[in-house]
DNA sequence: GCTTGACTCTCACCCTGGGGGAGGTCGCAT
DNA sequence: ATGCGACCTCCCCCAGGGTGAGAGTCAAGC
């Protein structure tokens, strides 16, 4: 149990003085030791080890608090949450690689290709809604609530894309601002009152005709669970179909009912939970009348 | 050619007003005009699309000093740019990893089983070396350049452990303290005045008889190039051997000769450059007498 | 016991990339 | 005229330190 001054220390663990200084601070590493009188820090050759911990963590990026909190773990629960926290910073790093990938493309002049934008008459539909105020990773989180809750029952069957699931993003949905999305199930006209009355979470109101235009999304592109985010691919949409609008002559500004007023739509053509792997087919679509 | 607030042009661009107040202060996005009277900016139409590249260099985590340079650069240059970046924090992520799937069987309690300590006696041997101060990757690119300066001649052969390449790190070495870093290469030594006349850039030393502890290292341990780093590898090569001199009885700081004054030294059984997929075997030693 | 030099202390200011709020202006609608 | 929303500048705050000033401390050598 030998004592060691605060420099000795710092070279020992590979962490600066300065650190040091300021975990002592912020109660992450105590010295074992402080003199009353001098102030100096004097720290327990026992302690390196925990020194050299929190030089790993903070190379992984850990905030200091969450740091101060894992040392209070033990060391089981606290590899649990090191792994979690691994797991985001996979996801989103992954996220960060398309969105590199797609910039060095772009700006090197190889345009990608979306799929043709189209356009599609939406018919009146009843539909069953889920609306709730999220962020980016809400959202998600909602549709599994969503797809959760249809399971308990089984639906009358609509196939096809009249019968397809899909969510409404109303507002700017990011991960820092909230915003209303709504996911949504259509169901036959007939059974609509009925199906309520099974299910008290979801709401039942009527999506009115309108027209859309749509570009296919690759399965891809879709958010990579929580911690996941819609990804650049909802960007490349969003540029395609601005730049469909200029090529028709179409100013969004003008339309009578303006695309911000209806909200971004994702189809998905699947009645299972919808994962990378699994989807069949999703789309982007903004309704323009 | 439209004018918009700034309010709204945070809206389309997604960035705050608060960054867009703070590019226009750094000169990296400034506004088409700002009138006089007021202050207030305004901006062009034209500048969404600056806008938007500015918000995802952002979440690439570049800084705002070379997001400003990247866009004063032709596009194709600036992707050239961003690719190198990205291969950048792609190495550095993949270091980060595994030093999180490190600490995570760490601290679960699965202890990783490193190759056994073994001790060898090293002989006197004459070395033709290359030293210099460099930093955590500097010490891979003075390897490079040793290995390019031998290949220009052809060296006598000298097969096995006594004749292999070796590194060795005099002092702290990591990304941001430099240590003298020595790259060795022994040499008969009926040979070696002669070979140190042909190679002017190196110099000619005799390596003093000693013991050393070693331990092998897993290929992956080698640092992954230029911006890579020596990784877990290292620091668990280093924890091995401590546990081993404790084992031993034997108290580092006791020793005539610390293995600080006698440098960690890896060695590579390889005639070539060494890389990942290419290194035959590789140890990480410290002399003990 | 005294000096010297290395070490340490606290305090205060710098960095990036913003967030939050105070207090003042500007233009428009009522 | 008055309210309101959007805008302005200015200042302080955060993490996670780095850097330096000025003062106090420790240990070794003489």
């Amino acid at each position: 149990m030998e004592e060691v001054s605060i420099g000795e220390f710092a070279r020992r663990s590979r962490l600066s003085v300065k650190a040091l200084r300021l975990y002592d601070e912020l109660g992450v590493l105590i010295p074992a030791r402080v003199d009353r009188d001098s102030g100096y820090r004097y720290y327990d050759d026992a302690q390196l080890e925990t020194a050299r911990l929190v030089a790993m963590l903070r190379q992984l990026e850990f905030p200091l608090a969450s740091i101060k909190e894992l040392l209070a773990r033990d060391p089981a629960d606290a590899a649990k949450r090191i792994a979690a926290h691994w797991r985001e910073v996979e996801s989103a790093h992954d996220a960060r690689r398309e969105l590199a990938d797609y910039l060095v493309n772009r700006l090197s002049g190889k345009r990608i290709v979306m799929h043709e934008v189209a356009t599609r008459e939406m018919p009146e539909r009843s539909v069953l809604c889920l609306k709730r105020h999220v962020d980016e990773q809400g959202a998600w989180v909602l549709g599994k609530e969503f797809i959760a809750i249809l399971r308990e029952q089984p639906l009358p069957k609509m196939n096809g894309r009249e019968g397809a699931m899909f969510s409404i993003y109303w507002g700017e949905v990011s991960a820092d601002s909230d915003g209303p999305v709504e996911w949504c199930k259509p169901v036959p006209e007939s059974h609509a009152k009925a199906l309520a009355s099974q299910y008290p979470e979801l709401s039942l109101r009527t999506e009115p005709a309108h027209r859309e235009a749509y570009v296919a999304l690759p399965n891809d592109a879709l958010p990579a669970g929580p911690g996941g985010n819609p990804g650049v691919q909802w960007q490349l949409a969003s540029e395609t179909l601005e730049a469909w609008w200029d090529e028709q002559g179409i100013n969004p500004e003008e339309l009578e009912l303006k695309p911000e007023d209806l909200g971004i739509r994702i189809t998905y053509l699947a009645s299972e939970p919808v994962t990378k792997t699994s989807a069949p087919y999703c789309d982007f679509a903004v309704p323009f009348a």
